[in-house]
DNA sequence: ATCCGGACCTGGTCGC
DNA sequence: TGCGACCAGGTCCGGA
């Protein structure tokens, strides 16, 4: 479900519930989600600290005060529920079923997070000291950091023949984008999603690099609106869905004003892509 | 090397 | 109300 605003947004509502908090309990419900568990999670996690809170791309990172790092991903249906409550007393959202609960940590001073994937996509491992972890080891850049700049993108598009929206859902080139908001920044760059990445001239590639760095950034923004509302930690669309301006819209009206398009839905290597017909080249 | 389609799962929605 | 078809925010893998 999650792409990177979404995650960001789960872990800024999750570190003050578990940064500098020991790990009391943990009860892991099955040895797999899309890969098998670590054997010794629950031995290395249950009387650990966690320190650090980090993200990289859709990963969260949980830096604890001995040997490796708590590694989770949401998938597309993760989602993480933070209860403060004893068991028992919490009225706990009924659109997140208990049925698939995979993993519950408890922390000393009484927070309880669930790990919950109906699709069972996530996944949960350990970082081990100094290793190259093979689901970070082929990340790109950090599309928020300076890492991320308009000459790495065009480097990376560079005599590629793909479509630009295929090579912006791979991770080895910018990580963190997923189909909303590569839809999203092609949109408010005005490139066409079909278009060969290869066939991209400099200007509208900066034009590019700038519209996913903005649309994230007002995404995660909106994702910390709904934090302070209590209304989502969970990984779930915040209020940013409400300002998409194409994706999920087909036959509505293009937003850029004097357009006068109609938004169209299009399948790219199986996946929709929503875009301006008019105004996207 | 690059590109694409299929695979992994469950659940929600829509049309009949 | 029931049932099948189709769709979904990710990403790895194998074959062309």
């Amino acid at each position: 479900m999650p792409e990177l605003p979404e995650v960001e947004t789960v872990r800024r509502g999750l570190a003050p519930h578990l940064e500098g908090q020991h790990i009391t309990r943990v009860d892991q419900r099955r040895p797999d989600l899309r890969w098998p568990m670590p054997t010794d999670l629950v031995q290395i996690l249950t009387g650990a600290r966690v320190t650090t809170l980090r993200r990289r791309s859709k990963y969260i990172l949980a830096d604890l005060d001995r040997g490796p790092s708590l590694l989770l991903h949401l998938g597309m249906s993760g989602r993480v529920r933070i209860e403060s409550e004893p068991l028992g007393q919490f009225h706990h959202d009924p659109s997140i079923l208990p049925r698939h609960d995979h993993l519950v940590l408890e922390t000393e001073s009484g927070s309880r997070i669930t790990l919950n994937d109906a699709r069972r996509f996530g996944a949960v491992d350990l970082v081990r000291e100094g290793e190259a972890h093979p689901l970070l080891s082929g990340l790109g850049p950090e599309p928020l950091s300076d890492d991320f700049t308009p000459g790495r993108l065009a480097a990376a598009f560079a005599g590629r023949r793909a479509p630009v929206k295929a090579l912006l859902l791979d991770q080895r080139v910018v990580a963190g984008l997923g189909n909303i908001y590569v839809c999203e920044a092609l949109f408010r760059a005005g490139i066409h999603p079909t278009r060969a990445a290869g066939r991209i001239g400099r200007d509208r590639i900066a034009a590019l690099h700038g519209a996913i760095r903005d649309v994230l950034a007002e995404a995660i923004t909106a994702g910390g609106s709904s934090l302070r509302d209590h209304r989502q930690t969970s990984g779930e669309l915040g209020y940013f869905q409400h300002s998409f301006r194409v994706y999920g819209r087909e036959g509505l009206p293009c937003p850029r004003p004097g357009c006068g398009g109609t938004v169209r839905r299009i399948v790219q290597s199986g996946r929709s892509t929503w875009y301006c017909p008019v105004c996207q080249r």
